[in-house]
DNA sequence: CTGATTTGATAACATATGTTATCGCCGACC
DNA sequence: GGTCGGCGATAACATATGTTATCAAATCAG
């Protein structure tokens, strides 16, 4: 739970300690919906082992916004403590291992942190973080054409095209999956030709 | 100066006032760049009368991504105080009245602020109304067609429209002036001939 | 092992959008 | 008033991307 946190602030471990124990370990399967959107997340979710990708609904088709693998988790702060429906469902790609953690207890956690001074410094660290990733990806989406978002994408972040089926990819990168393959076509054919 | 701050925490009135003479106010005729893409903001900069935009250059061509009008303001605090560069060019739209704060004033007058403990929930509430403003933006670059975004940016944001140029929205919108007005006349004639 | 499902490639066609060029309108300036 | 430049509409053509259909390979379930 909170690893991401840990790490930059060790000096909390001991509130993450406390709750550890009440999360609820839960082996699915790919494809299990973890929340669904519209829906106030009742759980903190962090992600053991496997992978999930977080999308909406537009007119029947799924748009991809983000992929999270081992040791991420979400339900940040802010949309949480307001109980703001999720604008995104989650969903599972392979079979994994979630750990949950009930929203009363991430409340009382919450509370436990008050106390502490570095949190607040926490917070607007990950809220600055996250601020910048999608602020990037606004960007990106504004400036780089879809084959120059799958290149970039190979190139920052090639875990994600090795380990998620490639129709997930082509709904990220904003494409049909018939022109992602255009595009992967066309760089093979254009690397080794001449 | 921070008169959208004002309206919310009223409490920190006199920490604002204290810093309004040390403004210089300036008038500048339209297309005057505020600040260029790359560079660190050396003043907070508050617009008193005219409009802004924001954007950055890609390949040559301009992608704007925000306006702004009278009694906004910019370089928050996060990119400002810690000299990130601008991702964007600031350039008037319209001859322009704005103050600027020197980058010196605007740490001293944080400085004053961190007594305050409003300032946290202050500063917490800017970055998640900055941060849902993006999201918006990105879901609607992602879900909405051109024509939907038109209609959208219409609807709930209408003095944008009538006020700037129309290239200048077409660059907002993600599309070339050509293809908005071929989106304006299609609505135009699908709604006035039947 | 075998049939079913998922995944990815490809072709053919349709639609959306960009590019370039041209024209007309209108407001700034002399 | 006349000229010039910025702005917006439109047409013609080029390119990018979506849609549908088909097929083959890989994977999964019984």
């Amino acid at each position: 739970m909170f690893l991401h946190f840990r790490k930059q602030f060790p000096q909390l471990d001991p509130y993450w300690d406390k709750y550890l124990p009440l999360q609820q370990r839960l082996e699915v399967p790919a494809k299990t919906i973890l929340l669904k959107e519209g829906q106030v997340s009742q759980n903190y979710i962090s992600i053991e082992q496997g992978c999930v990708r977080a999308y909406f609904d537009k007119d029947g088709d799924e748009k991809t916004i983000q992929f999270f693998f081992e040791n991420a988790g979400f339900s940040l702060f802010d949309s949480f403590v307001n109980e703001v429906p999720s604008q995104f469902t989650i969903e599972t790609i392979e079979p994994s291992v979630v750990y949950l953690l009930a929203r009363a207890h991430v409340l009382l956690l919450i509370d436990d942190l008050s106390q502490e001074p570095s949190f607040m410094q926490m917070i607007l660290k990950i809220t600055a973080e996250r601020h910048r990733r999608f602020n990037n990806e606004l960007i990106s989406f504004i400036r780089d054409t879809p084959e120059e978002r799958y290149l970039r994408l190979l190139s920052e972040r090639p875990h994600i095209i090795r380990r998620v089926p490639q129709h997930y990819i082509a709904s990220y990168l904003g494409v049909s999956t018939v022109h992602l393959s255009r595009i992967k076509g066309k760089l093979a054919r254009g690397a080794d030709h001449f």
